[in-house]
DNA sequence: TTTTTGTATAACCATCAAGTGATGGAGGAT
DNA sequence: ATCCTCCATCACTTGATGGTTATACAAAAA
Protein backbone atom coordinates (compact mmCIF):
# COMPACT_ATOMS: atom_id res chain seq x y z
CA UNK A 1 0.00 0.00 0.00
CA UNK A 2 1.75 2.89 -0.93
CA UNK A 3 -0.20 6.75 -0.87
CA UNK A 4 0.59 8.90 -4.16
CA UNK A 5 -1.19 12.65 -4.69
CA UNK A 6 -3.19 12.62 -1.74
CA UNK A 7 -5.09 8.92 -2.18
CA UNK A 8 -4.06 5.26 -1.12
CA UNK A 9 -3.89 3.20 -4.72
CA UNK A 10 -3.19 -0.54 -4.08
CA UNK A 11 -2.36 -0.26 -8.39
CA UNK A 12 -2.98 -3.79 -9.00
CA UNK A 13 -5.90 -3.77 -7.65
CA UNK A 14 -7.24 -0.38 -8.98
CA UNK A 15 -6.06 -1.96 -12.47
CA UNK A 16 -8.01 -5.79 -11.77
CA UNK A 17 -11.12 -3.34 -10.86
CA UNK A 18 -10.81 -1.75 -14.16
CA UNK A 19 -10.05 -4.81 -16.21
CA UNK A 20 -13.01 -6.75 -14.72
CA UNK A 21 -15.38 -3.90 -15.57
CA UNK A 22 -14.95 -3.25 -18.60
CA UNK A 23 -14.99 -7.72 -19.34
CA UNK A 24 -18.61 -6.92 -17.19
CA UNK A 25 -19.37 -4.72 -20.09
CA UNK A 26 -17.95 -6.59 -22.48
CA UNK A 27 -20.18 -9.30 -21.50
CA UNK A 28 -23.21 -7.24 -20.42
CA UNK A 29 -23.30 -4.22 -21.87
CA UNK A 30 -21.56 -3.70 -25.45
CA UNK A 31 -25.35 -2.86 -26.81
CA UNK A 32 -24.07 -1.12 -30.05
CA UNK A 33 -26.08 -2.98 -32.73
CA UNK A 34 -23.64 -4.19 -35.06
CA UNK A 35 -25.92 -2.71 -37.90
CA UNK A 36 -26.18 0.80 -36.15
CA UNK A 37 -22.12 0.45 -35.90
CA UNK A 38 -21.62 -0.71 -39.17
CA UNK A 39 -23.97 3.00 -40.11
CA UNK A 40 -21.36 5.00 -37.67
CA UNK A 41 -18.49 3.59 -39.47
CA UNK A 42 -19.53 4.18 -43.16
CA UNK A 43 -20.63 7.63 -42.09
CA UNK A 44 -17.77 8.48 -40.65
CA UNK A 45 -15.84 7.60 -43.45
CA UNK A 46 -17.64 10.31 -45.65
CA UNK A 47 -17.45 12.60 -43.16
CA UNK A 48 -13.68 12.04 -43.30
CA UNK A 49 -13.53 12.23 -46.91
CA UNK A 50 -15.01 15.40 -46.52
CA UNK A 51 -13.22 16.99 -43.32
CA UNK A 52 -10.13 18.58 -45.38
CA UNK A 53 -10.34 22.14 -45.55
CA UNK A 54 -8.91 21.46 -49.30
CA UNK A 55 -11.26 19.29 -50.21
CA UNK A 56 -14.19 21.97 -48.90
CA UNK A 57 -12.07 24.56 -51.17
CA UNK A 58 -12.67 22.07 -54.02
CA UNK A 59 -16.09 21.51 -53.38
CA UNK A 60 -16.92 25.06 -53.12
CA UNK A 61 -14.89 25.83 -56.45
CA UNK A 62 -16.96 22.89 -58.25
CA UNK A 63 -20.06 24.14 -56.99
CA UNK A 64 -19.90 26.57 -59.72
CA UNK A 65 -19.78 24.05 -62.28
CA UNK A 66 -17.37 21.08 -64.04
CA UNK A 67 -13.96 22.05 -63.94
CA UNK A 68 -10.81 20.76 -65.64
CA UNK A 69 -8.06 19.40 -62.91
CA UNK A 70 -5.71 22.13 -64.65
CA UNK A 71 -8.03 25.24 -63.79
CA UNK A 72 -9.27 24.06 -60.33
CA UNK A 73 -5.03 23.93 -59.60
CA UNK A 74 -4.93 27.48 -61.03
CA UNK A 75 -7.42 28.47 -58.52
CA UNK A 76 -6.17 25.98 -55.49
CA UNK A 77 -2.09 26.67 -55.99
CA UNK A 78 -0.15 24.25 -54.20
CA UNK A 79 1.50 20.60 -55.77
CA UNK A 80 -0.21 18.71 -58.82
CA UNK A 81 -0.05 15.47 -57.11
CA UNK A 82 -1.59 16.78 -54.24
CA UNK A 83 -4.71 18.07 -55.61
CA UNK A 84 -4.85 15.31 -57.62
CA UNK A 85 -5.20 13.16 -54.31
CA UNK A 86 -7.66 14.90 -53.09
CA UNK A 87 -9.79 14.37 -55.99
CA UNK A 88 -9.29 10.69 -55.78
CA UNK A 89 -10.66 11.26 -52.10
CA UNK A 90 -13.65 13.07 -53.22
CA UNK A 91 -14.06 10.89 -56.11
CA UNK A 92 -13.99 7.33 -54.31
CA UNK A 93 -16.38 8.64 -51.41
CA UNK A 94 -19.03 9.48 -54.29
CA UNK A 95 -18.95 13.41 -53.82
CA UNK A 96 -17.76 14.14 -57.40
CA UNK A 97 -17.46 12.49 -60.65
CA UNK A 98 -15.20 12.43 -63.80
CA UNK A 99 -15.07 12.51 -67.00
CA UNK A 100 -12.40 12.78 -70.00
CA UNK A 101 -12.06 14.32 -72.99
CA UNK A 102 -9.18 14.22 -74.74
CA UNK A 103 -5.93 14.57 -72.02
CA UNK A 104 -7.96 16.91 -69.70
CA UNK A 105 -10.30 15.15 -67.10
CA UNK A 106 -13.18 17.41 -65.82
CA UNK A 107 -14.39 16.99 -62.98
CA UNK A 108 -17.83 17.75 -61.41
CA UNK A 109 -20.03 17.58 -58.02
CA UNK A 110 -22.14 14.51 -58.31
CA UNK A 111 -23.87 14.98 -54.31
CA UNK A 112 -25.05 18.31 -53.66
CA UNK A 113 -25.90 17.08 -50.13
CA UNK A 114 -22.60 18.50 -49.35
CA UNK A 115 -23.50 21.86 -49.59
CA UNK A 116 -26.61 21.06 -47.27
CA UNK A 117 -24.33 19.45 -44.29
CA UNK A 118 -21.42 22.69 -45.16
CA UNK A 119 -24.81 24.83 -43.78
CA UNK A 120 -25.86 22.64 -41.35
CA UNK A 121 -22.38 22.88 -39.59
CA UNK A 122 -21.69 26.62 -40.52
CA UNK A 123 -25.05 27.62 -38.84
CA UNK A 124 -23.03 25.74 -35.60
CA UNK A 125 -20.30 27.48 -35.89
CA UNK A 126 -22.21 30.56 -36.12
CA UNK A 127 -24.30 29.94 -33.40
CA UNK A 128 -21.29 28.68 -30.55
CA UNK A 129 -19.82 31.93 -31.76
CA UNK A 130 -22.76 33.71 -30.58
CA UNK A 131 -23.04 32.08 -28.19
CA UNK A 132 -19.59 33.02 -26.89
CA UNK A 133 -19.77 36.47 -27.35
CA UNK A 134 -22.59 36.42 -24.86
CA UNK A 135 -20.96 34.85 -22.18
CA UNK A 136 -18.56 37.65 -22.80
CA UNK A 137 -20.49 40.27 -23.06
CA UNK A 138 -22.18 39.01 -19.98
CA UNK A 139 -19.16 38.59 -18.19
CA UNK A 140 -18.04 42.09 -18.68
CA UNK A 141 -20.93 43.22 -17.28
CA UNK A 142 -20.34 41.55 -14.37
CA UNK A 143 -16.88 42.77 -13.93
CA UNK A 144 -18.27 46.53 -14.85
CA UNK A 145 -20.45 46.39 -11.83
CA UNK A 146 -18.11 44.82 -9.65
CA UNK A 147 -15.00 47.76 -10.98
CA UNK B 1 18.30 11.79 -71.70
CA UNK B 2 17.39 8.47 -70.54
CA UNK B 3 14.07 6.61 -71.24
CA UNK B 4 12.29 4.84 -68.66
CA UNK B 5 8.98 3.19 -69.50
CA UNK B 6 7.66 4.47 -72.58
CA UNK B 7 8.77 8.17 -72.60
CA UNK B 8 11.78 10.54 -73.05
CA UNK B 9 12.19 11.70 -69.71
CA UNK B 10 15.01 14.28 -68.96
CA UNK B 11 14.14 14.42 -65.07
CA UNK B 12 15.58 17.81 -64.14
CA UNK B 13 14.02 19.46 -66.74
CA UNK B 14 10.90 18.00 -66.01
CA UNK B 15 11.12 18.97 -62.21
CA UNK B 16 12.12 21.94 -63.24
CA UNK B 17 8.70 22.69 -65.10
CA UNK B 18 6.97 21.58 -62.58
CA UNK B 19 8.29 23.91 -59.70
CA UNK B 20 7.73 26.79 -62.19
CA UNK B 21 4.27 25.96 -63.07
CA UNK B 22 3.43 25.49 -59.09
CA UNK B 23 5.87 29.26 -58.49
CA UNK B 24 3.91 31.10 -61.27
CA UNK B 25 0.35 29.45 -59.79
CA UNK B 26 1.76 30.49 -56.75
CA UNK B 27 2.23 34.10 -57.78
CA UNK B 28 -0.55 34.46 -60.07
CA UNK B 29 -3.04 32.14 -58.29
CA UNK B 30 -3.86 30.79 -55.08
CA UNK B 31 -7.35 32.61 -55.44
CA UNK B 32 -8.56 31.40 -52.07
CA UNK B 33 -10.08 34.35 -50.53
CA UNK B 34 -8.04 34.03 -46.52
CA UNK B 35 -11.16 34.71 -45.39
CA UNK B 36 -13.09 31.31 -46.76
CA UNK B 37 -9.59 29.28 -46.15
CA UNK B 38 -10.58 30.00 -42.66
CA UNK B 39 -13.81 29.34 -42.64
CA UNK B 40 -13.28 26.20 -44.46
CA UNK B 41 -10.61 25.39 -41.80
CA UNK B 42 -13.57 25.69 -38.95
CA UNK B 43 -15.42 23.09 -41.01
CA UNK B 44 -13.16 20.80 -41.63
CA UNK B 45 -12.23 21.08 -38.01
CA UNK B 46 -15.71 20.42 -36.84
CA UNK B 47 -16.21 17.88 -39.33
CA UNK B 48 -13.58 15.90 -37.88
CA UNK B 49 -15.36 15.98 -34.58
CA UNK B 50 -18.02 14.55 -35.91
CA UNK B 51 -15.96 11.78 -38.03
CA UNK B 52 -15.44 8.73 -36.05
CA UNK B 53 -17.78 5.95 -35.92
CA UNK B 54 -17.49 5.80 -32.17
CA UNK B 55 -18.05 9.95 -31.31
CA UNK B 56 -21.33 9.29 -33.59
CA UNK B 57 -22.51 5.95 -31.22
CA UNK B 58 -21.95 8.89 -28.09
CA UNK B 59 -23.90 11.49 -29.62
CA UNK B 60 -27.03 8.81 -31.46
CA UNK B 61 -27.15 7.87 -26.91
CA UNK B 62 -27.20 11.36 -26.02
CA UNK B 63 -30.10 11.76 -28.53
CA UNK B 64 -32.68 10.23 -26.37
CA UNK B 65 -31.23 12.32 -23.22
CA UNK B 66 -28.68 13.19 -20.63
CA UNK B 67 -26.73 10.09 -19.76
CA UNK B 68 -24.09 9.61 -16.79
CA UNK B 69 -20.34 8.65 -18.34
CA UNK B 70 -21.19 5.40 -16.68
CA UNK B 71 -23.85 4.52 -18.51
CA UNK B 72 -22.73 5.86 -21.77
CA UNK B 73 -19.25 3.58 -20.95
CA UNK B 74 -21.84 0.63 -20.01
CA UNK B 75 -23.68 0.97 -23.39
CA UNK B 76 -20.56 1.56 -25.84
CA UNK B 77 -18.03 -0.88 -24.31
CA UNK B 78 -14.65 -0.30 -24.57
CA UNK B 79 -12.01 1.45 -22.09
CA UNK B 80 -13.14 4.29 -19.38
CA UNK B 81 -10.52 6.23 -20.84
CA UNK B 82 -11.01 5.78 -24.63
CA UNK B 83 -14.99 7.27 -23.79
CA UNK B 84 -13.57 9.96 -21.45
CA UNK B 85 -11.12 11.10 -24.53
CA UNK B 86 -14.52 10.92 -27.17
CA UNK B 87 -16.29 12.84 -24.61
CA UNK B 88 -13.60 14.82 -24.30
CA UNK B 89 -13.70 15.61 -28.47
CA UNK B 90 -16.75 16.14 -28.55
CA UNK B 91 -17.36 18.76 -26.10
CA UNK B 92 -14.64 21.00 -26.47
CA UNK B 93 -16.42 20.92 -30.42
CA UNK B 94 -19.68 22.09 -28.90
CA UNK B 95 -21.80 19.53 -29.91
CA UNK B 96 -22.13 18.38 -26.19
CA UNK B 97 -22.28 19.72 -22.74
CA UNK B 98 -21.77 18.53 -19.00
CA UNK B 99 -22.72 19.10 -15.73
CA UNK B 100 -21.66 17.81 -12.62
CA UNK B 101 -24.03 16.28 -10.11
CA UNK B 102 -22.05 14.46 -6.86
CA UNK B 103 -19.47 12.53 -7.75
CA UNK B 104 -21.38 11.81 -11.67
CA UNK B 105 -20.73 13.89 -15.00
CA UNK B 106 -24.35 14.23 -16.75
CA UNK B 107 -23.32 14.84 -20.87
CA UNK B 108 -26.10 15.48 -23.51
CA UNK B 109 -26.28 17.17 -26.49
CA UNK B 110 -26.30 21.00 -26.99
CA UNK B 111 -26.04 21.26 -30.45
CA UNK B 112 -28.73 19.50 -32.78
CA UNK B 113 -27.28 20.18 -36.30
CA UNK B 114 -25.40 16.76 -35.49
CA UNK B 115 -28.49 14.90 -36.47
CA UNK B 116 -29.09 17.08 -39.21
CA UNK B 117 -25.79 16.38 -40.69
CA UNK B 118 -26.13 12.69 -40.29
CA UNK B 119 -29.07 12.34 -41.81
CA UNK B 120 -27.53 14.37 -45.21
CA UNK B 121 -25.11 11.50 -44.75
CA UNK B 122 -27.09 9.09 -44.88
CA UNK B 123 -29.11 10.02 -47.96
CA UNK B 124 -25.99 10.49 -49.89
CA UNK B 125 -25.55 7.15 -49.00
CA UNK B 126 -28.26 5.25 -49.56
CA UNK B 127 -28.51 7.23 -53.07
CA UNK B 128 -24.47 6.09 -54.09
CA UNK B 129 -26.01 2.67 -53.01
CA UNK B 130 -28.90 2.35 -54.98
CA UNK B 131 -26.85 4.00 -58.17
CA UNK B 132 -24.21 0.88 -57.60
CA UNK B 133 -27.56 -1.33 -57.40
CA UNK B 134 -28.79 -0.14 -60.33
CA UNK B 135 -25.29 -0.14 -62.20
CA UNK B 136 -25.15 -3.83 -61.43
CA UNK B 137 -28.71 -5.14 -62.32
CA UNK B 138 -28.29 -2.83 -65.62
CA UNK B 139 -24.84 -5.03 -66.22
CA UNK B 140 -26.39 -8.20 -65.40
CA UNK B 141 -29.27 -7.81 -67.75
CA UNK B 142 -26.44 -6.92 -70.60
CA UNK B 143 -24.28 -9.52 -69.68
CA UNK B 144 -27.65 -12.07 -69.73
CA UNK B 145 -28.95 -10.79 -73.30
CA UNK B 146 -25.18 -11.28 -74.01
CA UNK B 147 -24.85 -14.81 -72.76
C1' DT C 1 7.23 7.05 -83.86
C1' DT C 2 8.64 10.39 -80.79
C1' DT C 3 7.55 14.15 -77.89
C1' DT C 4 4.65 16.95 -75.12
C1' DT C 5 0.81 17.86 -72.18
C1' DG C 6 -2.42 16.62 -68.63
C1' DT C 7 -3.34 13.63 -64.95
C1' DA C 8 -2.78 9.66 -61.71
C1' DT C 9 0.04 6.84 -58.82
C1' DA C 10 4.04 5.16 -55.91
C1' DA C 11 7.32 5.77 -52.33
C1' DC C 12 8.48 8.20 -48.66
C1' DC C 13 8.43 11.32 -44.46
C1' DA C 14 6.24 14.11 -40.83
C1' DT C 15 2.36 14.81 -38.26
C1' DC C 16 -1.90 13.54 -36.23
C1' DA C 17 -5.38 10.76 -34.01
C1' DA C 18 -7.24 6.54 -31.60
C1' DG C 19 -6.48 3.25 -28.28
C1' DT C 20 -4.20 1.63 -23.84
C1' DG C 21 -2.36 1.50 -19.06
C1' DA C 22 -1.39 4.30 -15.29
C1' DT C 23 -2.22 8.08 -12.47
C1' DG C 24 -4.43 12.45 -10.74
C1' DG C 25 -8.12 14.56 -8.52
C1' DA C 26 -12.98 15.84 -6.93
C1' DG C 27 -16.46 14.58 -3.98
C1' DG C 28 -19.37 11.45 -1.20
C1' DA C 29 -19.40 7.64 2.27
C1' DT C 30 -17.48 5.55 6.28
C1' DA D 1 -9.20 11.53 8.23
C1' DT D 2 -9.58 7.63 5.17
C1' DC D 3 -11.17 5.21 1.51
C1' DC D 4 -13.93 4.46 -2.59
C1' DT D 5 -16.21 5.85 -6.83
C1' DC D 6 -16.40 8.43 -10.92
C1' DC D 7 -14.10 10.85 -14.25
C1' DA D 8 -10.16 13.38 -16.66
C1' DT D 9 -5.58 13.46 -18.20
C1' DC D 10 -0.79 11.95 -19.22
C1' DA D 11 2.60 9.10 -21.64
C1' DC D 12 3.08 5.98 -24.95
C1' DT D 13 2.37 2.98 -29.14
C1' DT D 14 0.56 2.35 -33.53
C1' DG D 15 -2.01 3.08 -37.63
C1' DA D 16 -3.95 6.70 -40.66
C1' DT D 17 -3.44 11.08 -43.25
C1' DG D 18 -1.41 15.06 -45.83
C1' DG D 19 2.27 16.63 -48.28
C1' DT D 20 6.42 16.01 -51.25
C1' DT D 21 9.26 14.20 -55.17
C1' DA D 22 9.67 11.11 -58.74
C1' DT D 23 7.60 8.48 -62.06
C1' DA D 24 3.87 6.10 -64.96
C1' DC D 25 0.45 6.41 -68.33
C1' DA D 26 -2.96 8.17 -71.88
C1' DA D 27 -4.04 11.07 -75.62
C1' DA D 28 -2.93 14.64 -78.75
C1' DA D 29 0.72 16.96 -81.39
C1' DA D 30 4.85 17.03 -84.01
Amino acid sequence: MTRRGNQLLWDPVVRLAQILTESYIALEGGNVDPKAERLFEKIAERLKSLADPTRLAILHLLQKGEMRVTDILAHMGGSQANISKHLGVLRQAGFVTCRREGVNMYYSVSDSSVFHICRAICDGIERTAEEEREAISHARRVLGEGG
